[in-house]
DNA sequence: TACCTTGTCAAGAAGTTGCTTGAATATGAG
DNA sequence: CTCATATTCAAGCAACTTCTTGACAAGGTA
């Protein structure tokens, strides 16, 4: 084998990587796996595909070594091999937003518009959390939350955010985030606060990109994604 | 179109700039981009491919966003969007070398054993040229130290290298670097020098690691990259 | 033991990708 | 204006990808 043919082996095996990472589903089963491990059953179940394409496509990801599993009884359960997964996966949707064109129009089809979406800065939110003038609210899956969240953030999953309203307080702004900038989950939270006159904004970003700048987490499970 | 349908869309869009990057030719294409523009003649033969093909790549690359193009005259130079571009390639490697077990044995195979190969870090570098106590050679294609180079450093390509040892001072370490961690230039470099007798380290990673980092470089042609 | 639950694997239909060949287009030189 | 050079585009075929269905395997439970 010449040094042509090695070359262009070794940029093949760089090119696997980015062919696991380029099927739409595969996309979120990393964006959903970034919030931490989940089985197989429930991430089928999170991307809306049968359970034997979802193993299938989770498959291709340990393949290129995207994702690792653990057994607990009949359960098995995926998660990103290590943090580098999630700063790639960050790479990838930063340049997608820049560069491609496509990127603007289906995400402002599947968010809405974000204009009138006051966000705030994480370092902000670290400021005012210090104050406690805030109440921080994650409305992510419960699942999600157990398995890592910001530090004094309440749990309230998008689907029972409009029934547990009346609990927060009316004289405190509110801080609503979600699994990442393109998650609909906190957009969606700020808009149903805001029409209800409280005061709420949502955080840029989300959980992963917080865990990331190493801001204070706290989890309810044992985290082994850690 | 459902909710669910566009969240599809909009990470099947993600999906789409992992797929300009799943192949290994459009990957060697980003490779070679990171260290400067290049018109598609010059792409076609360091990739090793017809001028027809290494168009198309280059064309499936624009359409994602990750390269744009400048015509002079008859030429069509192409270069990467933004050093975004570069950052993703760059998680990309780090990723596959990291969790993609068949990097290690491909890299072996083309790269050679990197053992006996003393590495140097940037900043120690930059340290030793400081004090002028060091020579830098870019082994790269001239094509590319002239679209920017570590500053002082000065320009033998791979291909002369064996002709002009004896312009290379005996009583001064010399740093060798080309295009990045896994290039086979300064790897080739250090082996010749020192099997001549000349003490010579390998510089960690390439030219798009040191501009990255902020570092101090020059041009000897416009940078338009920048 | 038999049976249930959870996840994986194999085969196959429909669509997509990669490379080659040859024709078409755009710019500059004479 | 004609010709040469550089690049793109279109057609075509072989190889790969995605998703479905149904069979199989591994672990837990009664």
């Amino acid at each position: 084998m010449g040094e042509r043919a090695k070359k262009d082996s070794l940029f093949d095996g760089f090119a696997d990587v980015a062919k696991a990472m380029a099927n739409g589903r595969r996309a979120e089963l990393i964006d959903v796996l970034a919030q931490g491990e989940r089985h197989v059953d429930d991430l089928a179940a999170e991307i809306g595909q049968s359970v034997a394409n979802t193993s299938f496509h989770l498959r291709v990801l340990a393949g290129a070594g995207l994702v690792v599993t653990r057994r607990a009884g009949t359960r098995i359960y995926y998660r990103l091999t290590s943090p580098r997964v999630a700063d790639l996966w960050a790479a990838l949707r930063d340049v997608a937003g820049a560069h491609y064109d496509e990127i603007d129009a289906l995400a402002r089809a599947y968010l809405g518009r974000r204009d009138e979406l006051d966000q705030i800065t994480r370092v902000e939110l670290m400021e005012r959390l210090a104050h406690g003038e805030i109440v921080v609210v994650d409305v992510r899956p419960s699942v999600e939350y157990e398995a890592g969240h910001i530090v004094g953030a309440r749990s309230i999953p998008s689907d029972r955010l409009a029934r547990e309203l009346s609990t927060l307080p009316a004289d405190r702004e509110i801080v609503a985030y979600c699994r990442g900038p393109y998650c609909v989950y906190a957009d969606d939270a700020v808009r149903l606060l805001r029409r209800r006159g409280l005061r709420a904004r949502r955080l840029e970003d989300g959980f992963p990109e917080w865990r990331e700048a190493a801001l204070p987490t706290e989890s309810t499970t044992a985290d082994i994604t850690k």
